[in-house]
DNA sequence: GAACGGCTCTTTTTT
DNA sequence: AGAGCCGTTC
């Protein structure tokens, strides 16, 4: 019989890596790329090169042998997916290309695609997004109040967007509906009954037209992994695992990485509880703090030294963050000297600021900076109006990130209605869309003809017996004709060019700007045309829209230099030289809305959320004397979370205009 | 009875 | 830009 040995195996070859990693990371990020198995909780402070860590980590799995494939990325954003992988290829090699991942939600959508059968769901359901969700939302809850008359007049129902915070949290958070009211909607608490046979009305009227939502999809990709079959397969496929943004995940997120990690358990998430800014979604920022407590044994690696900002900055934002409760305290020392300390600059009213925030980036484009390494960063959406009037009259170029998307804009919605009524006839809130399109249509009419789809008992050979009865007929069926024409077989731009024609009257009869309009969808013709099939360009519309504005979906290439305005939340993750922070103003941020202590930790995380981006200098701006219309107050305070930025910190200055 | 047009109000944040 | 309300029109 033979003999053997036990030979040490010789893990010299480790320093045959393409990537000298000791080299290039710091020690901090050197370990968290190096961790090898089972679980591990990465907190990177802001600006640690927290991406950078997760970039080398994927390389180094590679060049270790694992199989790219089996490696799965969760991000926050299919953006910073992609942004990761770009970088890890440019630093490795092609392999990289090959990893799994993308948000969560692409991610389930990809999964039921193949486990549908093992939750019993169909093929061919369509995704629906939060606007189409409060669509059907407002037809269920419509009828319920037309069928109870006492809800008719008097006090407050909660609305649609009320009804869809509701649900979604009681799915994101995994608590009752009952719990979810208690909790965080009391003024409803008289309404619980009614609320929950409305969501559930709503759960079927889905069900009916075959269609998920943001939610379901979570819910769903749960469900599917609680099968023993789906669970062992997805361990089998999915070997290593990295959530990035770890501190805005929800409970039935932490659940889903649970299941996916499985018994191995080779997790790794990353994020900053100090970052955690999407509460509103159901995040739980304590996630992090549970995180470990999820497992047996946990490595926690702290990754705290900022290369971002220079160390003026990095004292200001430390002392903004100082007085969180945060759990994790980490002590972020910066990497860069120099610098100034940030400017806090009262304005006397918005004009003002709007006219100084130009002044100074004309300034700084004299001074040879580029206007990419701008931005401009604010609370809320509407907060950017008078900016971008003062912007334009400079000529200065910008690209506005957050607010309404160009995927979002009635027109562009309209003919994504359908299309997916070429995929999926039973899509019960593209018909409500689409007939009420038609002039002399209204809800009545609509409702009468969805139902015959509802029953189906409607099709395109006999919808002009059928629906002969209604006025306009003919209009109603020149729209039926028209999908009938479409074919699933149509690439998705050809199918889009058929619809055009069509929907051009309609935009004529209905709009005053239908020019522009029409130029949006041309645009949208052209994005359709890099997809081959409808459902992979319906997938990413509602998943992964273009994100900016409408005005600048496409790169108008001449102008590759441009001035970014962002909302905080969608700024987070990203950095420029020169930060300009407009509307620190007590009641702008944080908001007025922002009642709770819970509320308020959250803005001075968003608070610091903005800061932090800032590479070189930071300016932090308020109007004062603003008469808000919900509290009838005038706001004229600095944000309370500058009250404790002592004049070491940062410099204060009123602007007065020359004379 | 159903649909329309014009008015005002209002705007946290997003997958 | 869009949503909701209300008086007017078909």
């Amino acid at each position: 019989m033979k003999k053997f040995i036990l030979k040490k195996r010789d893990n010299s070859n480790k320093n045959n890596y393409i990537i000298n990693y000791k080299k290039e990371l710091n020690s901090a990020q050197y370990d968290a790329v190096m961790h090898n198995t089972g679980p591990a909780l990465v907190l990177a402070g802001a600006g640690t090169g927290k991406t950078r860590t997760m970039v080398y980590r994927v390389a180094r799995l590679i060049e270790d042998g694992i199989a790219p494939e089996k490696i799965l990325l969760l991000t926050f954003t299919r953006k910073s997916s992609k942004e990761m992988l770009s970088r890890a290829t440019k630093l490795l090699d092609g392999r990289v290309n090959k990893v799994s991942g993308g948000t969560f939600h692409s991610f389930a959508l990809q999964t039921l695609k193949i486990f549908h059968k093992s939750i019993g769901l169909n093929q061919n359901f369509s995704l629906i997004d939060q606007s189409d969700s409060e669509d059907a939302l407002s037809i269920v809850r419509t009828e319920f109040i037309n069928n109870h008359n006492k809800y008719k007049k008097k006090k407050r129902f909660p609305n649609k967007s009320i009804l869809s915070a509701i649900r979604s949290k009681s799915i994101n958070k995994r608590d009752s509906i009952e719990q979810i009211i208690l909790n965080e909607y009391q003024a409803f608490t008289d309404e619980i009954i009614e609320i929950e046979w409305i969501l559930d009305e709503y759960s079927k009227y889905k069900n009916r037209s075959n269609l998920l939502d943001y939610d379901d999809l979570l819910l769903l990709l749960l469900k599917a992994l609680n099968d023993s079959n789906v669970s062992d397969e997805i361990s089998k496929r999915y070997k290593y695992i990295l959530i990035d943004e770890y501190q805005d995940t929800n409970r039935i997120q932490h659940e889903i990485s649970l299941k996916l990690a499985g018994r191995e358990a080779n997790l790794m998430a990353v994020g900053d509880d100090a970052q955690s800014i999407y509460s509103f979604r159901g995040a739980e920022h304590n996630n992090i703090i549970f995180f470990p407590k999820s497992f047996d044994t946990c490595t926690i690696y702290k990754i705290e030294e900022n290369f971002r900002s220079l160390e003026p900055i990095l004292k200001f934002t430390n002392k903004l963050i100082e007085e969180s409760p945060i759990s994790y305290k980490k002590r972020l020392f910066a990497n860069r000297e120099g610098g100034e300390k940030p400017y806090i600059i009262t304005a006397k009213d918005e004009r003002q600021q709007s006219e100084f925030i130009t002044q100074q980036i004309l300034e700084s484009r004299e001074e040879g900076i580029d206007l990419n390494e701008i931005a401009i960063l604010y609370r809320s959406n509407f907060l950017s109006i008078d900016l971008e009037i003062e912007l334009s009259k400079s000529n200065i170029p910008y690209k506005k990130y957050g607010g309404l998307k160009f995927i979002e804009t009635a027109h562009v919605k309209d003919m994504i209605a359908y299309l997916k009524l070429v995929n999926n006839f039973n899509d019960l809130i593209s018909w409500n869309r689409i007939l009420g399109l038609i002039k002399g249509i209204g809800p009545k009419t609509i409702s009468k003809i969805t139902e015959l789809v509802d029953k189906n008992s409607l099709n395109f050979n006999n919808y002009q017996q059928l629906l002969s009865e209604f006025r306009n007929k003919h209009r109603i069926f020149e729209t039926f004709s028209m999908i009938a024409s479409l074919s699933l077989n149509d690439k998705p731009d050809q199918l889009l060019e058929k619809i055009s024609i069509n929907y051009s009257d309609i935009l004529k009869e209905k709009y005053s700007d239908s020019e522009k309009r029409s130029k949006d969808i041309e645009i949208m013709i052209q994005i359709a045309s890099t997809y081959n099939t409808l459902d992979s360009f319906l997938s990413d519309m509602a998943l992964d829209p273009p994100n900016s504005s409408v005005e600048d979906i496409l790169p108008t290439d001449n102008e590759s230099e441009f001035v970014t305005l962002s909302t905080i939340h969608s700024a987070k993750g990203l950095e420029w030289k020169k930060v300009f922070l407009v509307w620190a103003l007590d009641g702008r941020l944080p908001s007025v809305r922002s009642n709770s202590i819970d509320d308020i930790e959250e803005e001075r995380r968003l608070f610091y959320v903005a800061s932090t981006r800032a590479k070189d200098d930071l300016f932090v701006s308020y109007p004062i004397n603003i008469f808000d219309r919900q509290t009838g107050f005038v706001l004229s305070k600095p944000s309370r979370f500058l009250d404790n930025i002592s004049e070491d910190l940062a410099a204060r200055f009123t602007l007065v205009e020359e004379v």
